[in-house]
DNA sequence: GTGGTCTAGACCACC
DNA sequence: GTGGTCTAGACCACG
């Protein structure tokens, strides 16, 4: 199975991090369906080009997030979660971001108006741009 | 001078990270005046309860970010840098929190809709709460 | 890998300095190439008898500057950055001191005639002595 | 006696270092003459705005250099040395400087000619703007 | 193995 | 008093 991940190279951010926010995100918006079989570690490690160590980490971290589930000796699969915990999920992803950014907003002391302004400025070109990549 | 700052011990931000990010918000936002003498390494250092080394880095990222000036001998300031520069500075802050935010709703599906919505409240409470403190 | 660096003692330069400008100068003049792993800071740090954190330094700096890139867990790596960059910046590096030279030519009052002669005649000098060297 | 020093609080040079500076290219090149009597300490701190002690570490080093002479009870004056003596002293001043530049140059592996027309187009344009001034 | 953070403490240069 | 450099060594995170 071809599992879509993106790694950039030039990041600061760890490559395990990396595949991880991925794939969880994946996952949590059902674009992974459950019950999947993911791709062995070794399979995995040879398509994204990194070592086996930083998968094992990935399907670690997901699996005590409950997200993932491993058998031994079968593979690691994508867990049987249910519809309301898999939204609560989803939510707190975006939810902790939004208040980051709230919370820079509040520390140089934007006022709410101004970062309404700026937020909705940003949220309609990346949907506009996201949509056109999509097309 | 009593500078502001509020460590995390437990954050997975390294402290000077922490520290670093508090001054540069501080200053960009005016709440710390142009021309302004900042503590000593030494001192800063002993009310944050950290090491010296950690401060001058501290002072040494922000100079090379062009928000400090030291003089040997005679302090650590508060550099004079021009207005349109500050208020960049002070957008850039907030824009990468936000970009990073409505990434994260793109990465999880979120609809354009859905994420306003979610941001709109956040900002709502945070705000309230915010005024609350402040009256 | 090994990296040529002339360490003077009793210059009133400090250590990360002196490696910090030779280093820069082997990497925008191409003698570094690009993608190169540079020596680990542990390894780099013995073979010039100097202190991790001095090394360390170095790399930071470089990597504050666009020339370096350090992944953790991996090394550190001369970046790929533009043809134009790095010619801009080999240059830029010549154009400081030569201005320098200059302003102290000004500075005593030094005739343009006599600062031209003098200048023809070092260049000729140092890159005669730069030939035998190489032959 | 008005002595035209100029300084840069935003230099990293130390302030000795730029007020030393100076007054060695003033004397060296004969802009203030033999023998004159230099400002009390405490007269020439205050007209730049610095701590005597500044002051009186540039009288000292420059005494040590054997360009100043201090009687005691009487003041600081521009010592008498030889015709040959200055000529030498002016050129080692700038001499210093263009050796460093040309090996700037040689260390990014510039051509003879590269640096020869960078050279020249520098001290072009700076004795072009400086004649500007004074006219 | 790699780099990243942090400590405690020393010594020097500047004002 | 101030900041600037450097040391030796510890512990953690990443691959």
């Amino acid at each position: 199975m071809w599992i879509p991940i993106q790694i950039n190279e030039n990041s600061a951010e760890p490559l395990y991090f990396q595949i991880e926010t991925q794939l969880r995100s994946l996952i949590v918006s059902g674009q992974i369906e459950e019950g999947t079989l993911l791709p062995s570690i070794r399979e995995f490690a040879s398509s994204l080009k990194c070592s086996v160590i930083t998968v094992r980490r990935v399907y670690q971290d997901l699996e005590n997030e409950g997200l993932l589930l491993t058998k031994q000796g079968t593979g690691t699969f994508v867990a049987r979660v249910g519809h309301s915990e898999r939204s609560e999920y989803r939510r707190m992803v975006v939810q902790e971001a939004v208040e980051a950014a709230v919370d820079a907003g509040l520390s140089v002391q934007y006022s709410e108006e101004e970062l309404k302004a700026l937020f909705l400025e940003i949220i309609k070109n990346k949907y506009r741009s996201q949509a056109g990549e999509g097309s």
